[in-house]
DNA sequence: CAACTGTACTACGATACATAGTACAGTTGA
DNA sequence: TCAACTGTACTATGTATCGTAGTACAGTTG
């Protein structure tokens, strides 16, 4: 489940952003689902209601989620495709990381090990 | 060369880190070479020079590089040796990614390719 | 109408980062 | 010897980000 590191140098905001997408995109969270409230999220993560509803507010900005005032906070019907649209830009990142392991005479072969291992264990 | 991106999330220190060790595990800096002076350094890159010494001091103490008071700072004898151990954790990070990107659904063969194309521009 | 929902504020404290300026001791070469 | 360099160590200031605390308000629901 979604837990919170409030040691980690990423904020916790952040953590939460990536830990609800994360549970969207396994399907965890379907379409339509109705998240917990804010004020829940919150008592039960150990997390002030504000930091929840900056995650959340990026969440909707991003139009993963659909915020109703009064009602709730839902999952939006293609929240998956929006999240795996924004991943792609995560390559990039592993690929400035993959060429300073590479300049720095790190092998390929390590390197896509380590990638392989990743997807074998994704799966668990 | 060594260019400080002052917009960039990351700090100027590291990128100075990140930068320098670069150079040193590309040959651009031989062992026992002599860098610019700190002072030498900040103005050349527009930065302060307690930020150029917070980042020496980060690579003295990690033994990367030899301050000697009064005559300059000098890169290690070891220093590449020293960084490639280093490097090693930064596959974590890459396997940290690869992970999130296997649960949002991305393909493996992408992210191989990613890696793969590091690789071959490496020598570039 | 009571109890919930999201939203929008202000305020405060802590921390990290960068800059500015000053001072001091060691080294070097003229 | 001494001027000009070197690294080092401070204090102080400003800024931005992050997290927390508290309050208030409007919409929704049973």
């Amino acid at each position: 489940m979604l837990v919170i590191d409030k040691m980690s140098r990423k904020p916790i905001y952040e953590q939460l952003v990536e830990g609800l997408e994360r549970e969207i995109v396994t399907g965890l969270l379907g379409p339509k689902a109705q998240l917990p409230s804010i004020r829940e999220l919150s008592s039960v993560l150990g997390v002030n209601p504000n930091t929840v509803q900056k995650a959340l507010g990026e969440l909707d900005r991003l139009g993963v989620v659909v915020s109703a005032p009064g009602r709730g906070v839902f999952v939006a019907e293609d929240a998956a495709e929006k999240i795996r649209e924004r991943m792609s830009f995560r390559l990039a990142e592993i690929q400035d990381l993959a060429s300073a392991l590479a300049k720095a005479g790190i092998s390929e072969e390590s390197v896509l090990l380590a990638v392989r291992e990743a997807y074998r264990n994704a799966n668990s």
